[in-house]
This record gives structure tokens, sequence and C-alpha cells, in this order.
DNA sequence: TTGATTTTTGACAACGATGGCAATAGGGTT
DNA sequence: AACCCTATTGCCATCGTTGTCAAAAATCAA
């Protein structure tokens, strides 16, 4: 009952760097219980009416906070995040993705942790392993690398991993990704159908979906090689190579972009020259809302959901198979494909 | 030399949780030396080479990562990690806020854990206890509540927490902010000397930077309280209120909206109009750069990148006093401000 | 060869929390 | 009053790693 005097190893003192803060040991010592019960207390078990009291007291006056760090040590080294690996947090179409996943996995109450490899496929594996020595119960992978065989002990060893827009590679695991062969061989269809020349400007072939994508346009009937250019990763490049196309003698009168930067690129050019072009994107934006850009593309929200989904499906049932799901890219109709798109060109003025 | 005969407490075996992980433990008895050698060799320390290479070998065979929770437990309890908390992951400008502070604290091997609480106040103090318990190395925090003396504690106690975009109430800690107040202020000075009447839109007062750009609004000479609308929060509540002022009698020949989301509301209202309308818009953006909308505002990779560089200097000196640093906002000026902005009408083809 | 010095090593204890289990206290029944 | 049964409690070990410190081994000098 009073084993509160005669203390003896109670260390917190004013030390510059993190000590200083309560430790169950110093709430139990206040409260006059022994640390276990303290504990039971805090984890709400059952206790007597007495020392719940005291114990809160205490707790609440040393303002103590449990130290996740040794919970998770203790049970089992396993922690209460979950990694998240993109390409490039600051484009929006991989924010809206680990936004919506962090929405899905706070309710759990488990924490995102984000790296961004910067599409540097090198940096992947060095960022999945620091993930995995935090022991992330669960791993959203976009992957950037083009083997992902060096995952196979860790998935043996029952780590979940959820790939995220493309699939693995030599690797069989969770993955959620959308159909964009076909949604850029019907896109491409679509346009040719209507347009006597379709330019189509891509991605540098770094990533699956810029590869698939290629190949859809590719299959699709009224491509041609003379009217694609590839390569380019940000705006700016984008914007070169359409302006290449549209000075060309015979320019296309629609342009198909494969990704969402790369649509924007293709707006810039457009309005660099004036002419008049139908335009057709990837990847949903406000900006193809509001200029009334047609687009096609997978909701990045319903991918990072979908995804913490099935990663939290995964954590409850481990032994469950691998599951592949292929979301349906939608299409999103604004202007008609026939008609041009009206950049304005307010630098004239 | 041979203590590899006879073990006794080797545990890891083919259970279905995380168990199987090879320990430094399991890495000593392979490479017939003591735990306490492995860990230096892994570690860097001086060794034998012997003992180096038989360790590097047990290690690479057995795929020993080294668990994170055990290390940060052992030094200390305090985490690798810094957390973050915005108040929308899925709103551009905070993910780039986050993108940038990201990249700055990889680079000295920091993670980052990001948080969002959706605008809501009493999210706000759960989160930020979470990231505690976790023990961050320090704290980025675009807050939403309307009181931090419930840090007070925590900042004794030597935390790290650094205000993004937002500075603190009740509490004396580093800051990185805008001059909202000042921009706001001469924004609606830069218009009303071109417009007889100049219409605003602003957010819902929740926000620090919404209330300041209120009041530097309400400070400049030309303002009228009949031409404001407040309470906006979406795009969509952003394009009501905007048609509320287009369509009245004396209708504003100049809008300026409060946030980023807000000025897409009103392009898009004037999309509904085909009105005449001169615009301008606090953060820029890529609409707004493609539609030559001028825009103020700091850049939020500035904001995210100063804060994260912020936060490091107070890991490295915590005796440091707090720092309020106030970013200039850049204006940039693209569509003359007494032109009007063009929004091509392309629902009508 | 001996002793002094340096290098390399391993036993042990910690970090802060929780699970297992035995000891104790409390309450009820005969 | 003696018993049993349950509710409550505290001691100890443990999670995987690293710091401390002293022992052991290797190196050097005389």
């Amino acid at each position: 009952m009073s084993n509160n005097s005669g203390d003896d190893s109670l260390k917190p003192s004013g030390d510059s760097s993190g000590a200083g803060r309560a430790r169950l040991q110093d709430v139990a010592a206040l409260a006059g219980v022994s640390v276990k019960t303290t504990s039971r207390v805090l984890s709400g078990l059952r206790t007597s009416p007495g020392s719940a009291t005291s114990v809160l007291a205490a707790a609440k006056f040393l303002r103590y906070r449990p130290n996740t760090i040794a919970r998770e040590l203790r049970s089992g080294a396993v922690s209460s995040g979950v990694g998240m690996i993109v390409s490039d947090l600051s484009n929006p179409f991989y924010s809206k993705m680990a936004s919506a996943a962090e929405r899905v996995l706070a309710k759990e109450n488990l924490e995102l942790f984000i790296a961004s490899t910067n599409e540097d496929p090198e940096k992947e594996e060095g960022l999945v392993q620091r993930m995995l020595e935090r022991r992330s119960r669960a791993l959203l992978l976009v992957p950037s690398a083009q083997n992902h065989s060096y995952l196979q002990f860790e998935l043996a060893l029952g780590t979940n991993i959820v790939f995220l827009d493309r699939p693995p590679v030599n690797l069989l695991a969770d993955s959620i990704v959308g159909n964009d062969r076909a949604a850029a061989s019907s896109a491409m269809g679509a346009l040719s159908s209507l347009h006597p020349r379709v330019g189509v400007i891509g991605d540098r072939d770094i990533a699956w979906t810029a590869r698939e994508r290629l190949i859809g346009v590719r299959q699709s009937p009224g491509f041609s090689e003379a009217y694609l250019r590839t390569g380019a990763h940000r705006a700016e490049e984008a914007r070169s190579l359409a302006l290449e196309l549209l000075t060309m003698n015979d320019p296309p009168t629609a342009l198909l972009g494969l990704n969402n930067l790369i649509t924007l690129g293709i707006l810039m050019a457009l309005q660099d020259t004036g002419q008049l072009c139908s335009v057709m994107g990837f990847d949903d934006s406000e900006v193809l809302g509001l200029l009334g850009v047609s687009a096609v593309g997978v909701d990045p929200e319903k991918v990072g959901e979908q995804g913490a989904m099935r990663a939290l499906a995964r954590i409850h049932n481990p032994d469950e198979s691998p599951v592949a799901i292929v979301l349906e890219m939608d299409t999103m109709t604004r202007t008609p494909l026939d008609k041009p798109i009206q950049v304005p060109r307010w630098a004239d003025l």
C-alpha cells in the first residue's frame, strides 16, 4: 500500500533529450501499485475500482503517454504502421492515392509512413528494406523496379505487400491495377475513327502503366508510328514533343496524352500554337474538367482505398492467396471527340 | 570458437505470423561469435577481419534485417521518424508540402509518418498524441485547432514541433507561415484600383490563413462587405457563392478567391455564366497557369522544405529558442488585372 | 621469456512495456 | 469456522538491440 517511501530507481530528470517523460513505472510508484496493475488499468483490463482511480489520477498528473516503441517490441516486434512507397508524392495522382489509403487505415488505428522513390528504381529496394526494418504491418507499393523477386523471401515470411497501380514482376502478390492496355486501345480507337491523324505522346517507358498504354495504342487500328513521340516525363518535355507533332506538314488533328502531366504539356503546346485540335488524356484532373478535355483512367482514390482494404484483409487473414484486382478504367467524355479543345491564349493580351 | 553445437534458445520456425525472421542472435550462432560482436560488425565498429567476414556471410545467408523497433527502444526510445499532420493530404497544396518535407528528411535518413485531420480540430490532438506515443523525433504540424497550450508540456519535454502554414496559438514554437494578411490586402488593393466592384470569396474561418486573408481584404480600401461571400470550403460551394455575386444587379468585374479550391469554383462559375470578369487567386497551381489567372501565395514546397530544415536544426541543437519564419508571398501576374479571364465554355458544343 | 599495452571479445544489463503464472485478498457457502 | 472459488495483484521473464565493462587474446618492447 505504501511502498512509495524510499524509492530507488527513479531516473527521470531535466535531461535535455527525450528523458523526463513518465514511464509506466513512475505512474505505478505514484499510484502505489505494481507496474503490472498499472498496465492493466491503462489497457482496460479488469482491476479493482480503487487501483483504477488512483492509477488514472497518477497517469493524468504525470501526463503519462504509453511508449509505442516498447509496446511494439514486446508484442512481437510488429509495428502498427503501414508503409507506403510512391513514385512521386507531389504528383496529385499519387497523393490522392495516399490520402485515400490513409483514410482507410486510420479507421483501423493504423498509421501511414510515406516515402517517395522519385521514379528511381534503384531507390525502391532501399526504401522497401527500411520499411521492413520498421516491421510495418503491410506495405503499399507503387513499384518502379523491373523485378520484385527480392521480395519473395519477405512474402514467405508473412509480410503483407500490396502493389498499387502497377503489378509485381516475377512475384505473386496482391495488386490493384487498371486495364491500361485495353483503355489505351479503345481511347486510340475512338480518336482515330474520327480523325485522319492522331498524335500520341507517351512517357519514358520506366513504368508498367506507360508500357501497357503504349502497347494498347499500338494495337489499335489507325495508329501510326510517325505520330508517336515518347520519352516525356515532365509537362515541359511533353510540350516540346507536342510542338514537334503540331508543326509537321500534316499535323495531327487529335492528340492523346498518356498520363496527366503529358496531357498538361499538350495543352500548353496548343496554347502556344493556337491550333485547333482534339485532345484526350489519361488520368482525370480538375484542369481537364475545366477545359472540357475528355479523360480516361482509374480513380487514384479508388486504387488507394482498395489497396488499403486489401492490406487490411491480408492482415486479418494472412493465409489468403494473392488477389490481382483489375479496375475498369472509366472514360469521361466532355468535349465531343471530334471537336477541338479551346485553350485560352492569354499571353497575347 | 565452436559453440554452435548444442544450441538452445533458437525459436524461429514456421509460424504464420511475423516469426521466422532472423535475429542478431541467429546470425551470431551461425557465425560462431557472440551477439555483441555481431552487432559490432553490422554497425561498422572495429572488429577482427575474421569475425567480420563470417558475420557478414551469416547475415547475408539468413537475410538478416535489423529490427528498428528494438534498436529504437534501446537507444532511448527515440524514433527515427518525423510525424507530419496536415489538414488534407488530397489537396495538392498540402501534398506538395509533404513531398518537399519528405525529400529533405530522407537525406538525413529520417522517415515521414503522415496523418490527416481533414480540417477537424477535434482530431488534431488525438493524432498529435499518437505521433508523440511513437516518440517521433519531430512533429510538423499544419494546425487546425484554435489552442495549442496542450503542447506546452511536450515542448518542455524537448519534443521538436514546427508549425507549418499557420502559427501556434497560445504556444511559443517554431513556425513557417506566409504574410497572408498583407498579401490579401495588396491583392485586393491591386484589383480595386482597376475595378469599380471587386467580389471576394472566402473560406470557412476555421483556418488561421482564412481569417488572416479576410482581415487583409477588409483592411484594403475599395472593399465592400456587400461583395464578400464566405463559408466556401469545397470548389462547388465557392461556385455557388460566385454565382450569387455574378447574378447581382451590379455584378463585380473582378473576383478574388481566397484559396486554391475557391478560385477553382470561381472559374467554374464564370464558365457557367460566360461573364467577362478578372480573377485573382490565392495559392498558385497548374490550372491557374494554363488559364492565365494571376495568383498570390507561398510556394507550399518552400514551406515544407523550410519546415523540415527547421526541424532538423532543432534536432541537432535542441536548446535554440523558437523561430517564427514569415515567408513573403509572391504575386504571379499573368493576364493583366484589368483584363477578363477567358474560361472556355465547352459544354455548349 | 616476461610484462606492458593494445586490440578484440563476450557476459550482462538495460530500454519500457506486457504475458504467464503463482500468491494473495476477498467473498460466499456449508 | 473451515472451506472453496474467484477476483485482484505482483514478480519475473521477455521482445531484439546496444552500452558498459572486464576478461581474453594478440601485439609489442625489452
